[in-house]
DNA sequence: CCGCTAACATAGCGCCGTTAGGTTAGCGAG
DNA sequence: CTCGCTAACCTAACGGCGCTATGTTAGCGG
């Protein structure tokens, strides 16, 4: 009680919430490591206790609202999984056509990955030990990006516009997007070329792999209308 | 001196290197944080202290041979890089034709990926802050992994079977197959179809993407073989 | 006014990466 | 054959981490 007492910390001496408004420490320690995440752009940098210290409280009160750190983190990141599924479903709406809206979304999706470089690292680029199950399987199904993209591309098949299965289609595109997004932040320092031209590329590229009314060329197996991409090929 | 000296510890009392022969030790602790890591698969279990022991050594001992954490962990990783670019080249050399080729690498690519997950995921999946410059930049142009696909793009492109810029398309290619090892391997848990089958889907379809002979339907702005994808279309 | 309990804090455990500074052992010089 | 030099290690410890068992305080209901 005697010296030591002077915690010339960061926070403004939090005063303690009110009976029954518990939750407002969860909401504001949300916002501070929030904070930190995106302006560190270090997840380690969200610390317990570096985020305690921004509230104004002690490290063990965090665990009055996050079971332990990963939780706290896929608190915050929840919100940005959130946006990205809105921002890919807002901009696969500004076209009629399904196959440009599935480009839409594609564009979309590589932009705010890396507008939101480690929001996007955690939730899509983590190891699965480290990952929730709901942000490996529900939470990815049920966003309303994914839905939405399997939804175009239902559409654009229906249209005779594309070929294949939607579920395979999806994951495909899927594939094209996160792989670009992926690599564009965890390799910055590669020789990238235009990052437009890429992105341009990568999702132009990709959704014309699966538009129909392609014909091979002489040597690479011709495939009608018929054989579709439904069931894989054997082996090879 | 007296008690505590019972170190019932895994390794079998390393006997002291030679004069001159202080690198075997280097050699005995990249073994065992291999082992760690590829029996743990979490590249967190590999820790300074775990591999001292499992060599039968102090943890500062370790950095006689390795500057940091990191740079043990990329010299292990390291191996599994030169190895895929192995497993690449030797599977594109699987076919004359060009673009058979290409799939051919990467199908080899994906599998090596996911047999690999934990080396894979540091190489590919990490933060920049986290990875040396050279695994982001001249490791990968230099790789034969990376070089062979380029050529094998550009020789395709050359022979009139692709359409692009090499460097563009083989990013746009290394993306597909890039994104979809890296989401089977932080997302174990999603409802996959057949892993053949998506593996497949995003081969063929990828390549398909920029093989020439496409027609794109009524809608969709035909191109000719004169209007190339060399440089990036404007905004849209 | 008082006690109950929500809303915190104190203190500490075991782990981590890393470092400063000792100790030991083998080889070459004399 | 010894002796010193230095390569090849070790001891001890620092600061930080996630997390927990346990203590304290403050405000509302009775």
């Amino acid at each position: 009680m005697t010296a030591k007492s002077i915690k010339n910390r960061d926070a403004p001496r939090r005063t303690r919430a009110r009976r029954g408004e518990g939750e407002r420490l969860r909401e504001q320690i949300l916002e501070a490591a929030t904070r930190l995440l995106v302006e560190t752009g270090d997840e380690d940098a969200v610390s317990i206790r570096a985020v305690a210290d921004a509230v104004g409280v002690t490290p063990p009160s965090i665990y009055l609202h996050f079971a332990d750190k990963n939780e706290l983190i896929f608190a915050i990141c929840e919100r940005y999984f959130d946006r990205l599924g809105q921002a890919t479903m807002e901009a696969g709406a500004g076209s009629e056509d399904p196959i440009e809206r599935v480009v839409l979304q594609g564009r979309a999706y590589i932009r705010f990955g890396l507008e939101n470089p480690e929001p996007y690292r955690v939730l899509f680029m983590r190891k699965a030990s480290a990952t929730p199950l709901p942000f490996q399987y529900e939470k990815i199904l049920e966003s309303s990006g994914f839905a939405n993209l399997v939804q175009a591309v239902s559409d654009a098949i229906e249209a005779g516009r594309l070929d294949g299965d939607p579920m395979l289609v999806a994951i495909y595109l899927w594939s094209a997007v996160h792989g670009l997004t992926s690599l564009l932040i965890s390799k910055p320092d590669f020789p990238w070329p235009d990052k437009d031209a890429v992105i341009e590329q990568v999702t132009r590229s990709a959704i014309r792999g699966v538009t129909v009314g392609v014909n091979l060329g002489p040597e690479g197996r011709p495939r009608g209308k018929g054989e579709s991409t439904r069931r894989a090929r054997g082996s090879i």
